[in-house]
DNA sequence: GTAGGGTTAG
């Protein structure tokens, strides 16, 4: 195609590797058309390759390539590599059939590795076989790229016995191929395998280091994860991530704690492996004061970390925190609308009181799920507001959304929370019959708070008498508290004695007890219970109580 | 004669 032209291409090529917005990709293909080289094959498949670098581009790299008159395999693999990366399998399909039936793409050993990889990604075995039986056609099974990707293929979606047989079949392996393997063994749980082919390895880089560690990370094998980080020849970023991710998922925000400061090449990532950790260990006022600290460090934040925070945020309850994480979010470039950043910001500020722009946001997101839901309904819960929270559960149910466990113990708190007894009892009902969900202690406790607070203390008791007596201690706290606030005193001596049996070591029955005592003016049953209380070595912890 | 592909982390 470019026989005799001058050469003037190189320099395009150039300029293509520093290209990165669909404003520069543009400049350079008008610079391509005027050149008259929109069909030399060779540039417009570095073009395609540059411009397959995010979804936003993908769109202008196929408008480029379907102006190309013949194109060879080579540009159909970068079209299909972007389609692969960027798109779904399903386009990424449509691209490679359309490869096939055209006259010059024929598919060689560059086709199959990215779109086995986006087969892995969709977890699709169905075509995922059918492509590994078609490239056998094609005759590239022996290619090292090809067999890396099948096994890593067949690891993904758990066909360990079918990544052995084309990892044993493959006339090459390489470090990758071992890696795949390895990673496929701790897919499937098998950790003993994954180890032995760790072992077997003739050769590690980082990456199978890594891979190990966070297999055993991944099934809660912490202290062999970190003998093995300990032993790495050349530790990098990710290594740190992947140890601290397995210290704050087993709780021991310490230990992660101590690492991050060890590791000097903080990134964004290791930051959020923090960030997060504090966050959903309950210790959000570290997840805040860490916020700060990266941004203090001039590292920006993405959208991943900005969910952790403002899920602290949410925990704390902080109005004016969230008022600053919510304009910080708008006032940066944020995607609002992304289901996850739309859903965190939703609960912030309906946890954090700011109702109305909790409802507005909620209503300006383009999909609403059943956590979404929840976050707003629970919101309306501790605002009081059952009414608004019922309205909203039966719209929920009118979209279609199936309710589960979560979602009825959120409502049934709103009707505690409001006093709604009568529609308590129906969604309890409806949750058992309609749903066939088995109430858990947590929805019995529900129950029994709202009869409680709405004075129904004989019916709430009733109900809990009629319970098996483990798990549902908490319940007889609930009931306690609620007798409490309804100067009950012989309901609280019955409950209150219950739960001394259920709950020995627990000051904070006996101390209710012996207020009740005291409120009724018995002094001499208060000094019994203050008795048996230092009887069995306990003392009134301060803020304990359940009123 | 050139170009295009596979593994780890939130």
């Amino acid at each position: 195609m470019r026989h005799g032209l001058p050469a003037i291409s190189p320099p395009i090529i150039t300029l293509l590797k520093s290209c990165n917005t669909l404003r520069c990709f543009e400049q350079i293909h008008v610079q391509i058309i005027h050149k008259g080289f929109e069909h030399d094959n060779y540039l417009i498949s570095n073009f395609i390759s540059g411009c397959c670098t995010s979804f936003s581009l993908l769109r202008y790299a196929t408008t480029v390539f379907n102006s190309v008159s013949c194109a060879n395999t080579c540009l159909w693999n970068s079209l299909l590599n972007g389609h692969c990366n960027y798109s779904s399998l399903s386009s990424s399909l449509s691209v490679f059939s359309a490869m096939r039936a055209s006259s010059e793409g024929v598919p060689d050993k560059y086709t199959f590795p990215p779109l086995i990889k986006c087969c892995s990604n969709e977890l699709d075995v169905f075509v995922g076989v059918g492509i590994h039986g078609l490239l056998i056609k094609y005759g590239v099974e022996d290619n090292v790229f090809v067999g890396s990707s099948l096994v890593d293929f067949y690891g993904k979606c758990k066909l360990i016995g079918d990544a052995q047989k084309v990892f044993g079949e493959m006339p090459d392996r390489n470090v990758v191929s071992w890696t795949c393997m390895l990673v496929g063994y701790v897919n499937c749980g098998d950790l003993v395998s994954a180890r032995r082919v760790f072992d077997a390895m003739p050769k590690r880089n980082r990456v199978s280091w890594n891979a190990m560690i966070c297999g055993y990370v991944k099934l809660g094998e912490l202290n062999s994860a970190r003998k093995l980080f300990d032993e790495i020849p050349s530790k990098n970023v990710h290594s740190y991530t992947t140890m601290i991710d397995g210290y704050a998922k087993c709780g021991d925000m310490a230990s992660a704690r101590f690492l991050f400061e060890e590791c000097l090449a903080k990134d964004l990532v290791l930051w959020s492996a923090l960030i997060s950790g504090y966050a959903q260990n309950g210790l959000p006022k570290e997840a805040v004061k860490s916020f700060q600290e990266m941004q203090f460090s001039n590292t920006r934040p993405d959208e991943h970390i900005m969910v952790s925070v403002m899920s602290a945020c949410a925990q704390v309850g902080n109005l004016e925190l969230a008022n600053e994480i919510d304009s910080y979010m708008s006032r940066s470039s944020f995607d609002l609308q992304r289901t996850h950043v739309a859903a965190a910001l939703v609960d912030m500020n309906a946890k954090c009181g700011n109702m109305e722009r909790a409802m507005s946001l909620f209503h300006n997101m383009p999909k609403r799920d059943l956590v979404s839901y929840c976050s707003m309904i629970h919101g309306h819960a501790l605002h009081g507001q059952g009414t608004e929270a019922i309205k909203l559960f039966y719209n929920m149910l009118s979209e279609g959304l199936m309710p589960d466990d979560v979602a009825f113990t959120v409502i049934l708190t709103a009707c505690s929370h409001a006093a709604l007894v009568e529609e308590g009892y129906c969604l309890f009902d409806m949750m058992k019959s309609k749903y066939s969900i088995t109430p858990s202690p947590n929805h019995y406790a529900c129950m029994i708070d709202l009869l409680g607070r709405s004075g129904h203390l004989e019916a709430a008791y009733d109900l809990l008498k009629s319970l098996s007596v483990e798990n549902h201690s908490e319940s007889w706290g609930t009931l306690l508290g609620a007798c409490r606030l309804h100067c009950d005193t012989d309901l609280t001596e019955v409950v209150a004695s219950r739960l001394v049996e259920l709950e020995p070591c627990n000051a904070g029955s006996f101390v209710l007890l012996s207020n009740v005592y005291a409120a009724a003016d018995r002094w001499l049953d208060v000094s019994i219970v203050r008795k048996q209380m230092i009887g069995r070595g306990l003392r009134k912890i301060p803020g304990c109580s359940w009123v």
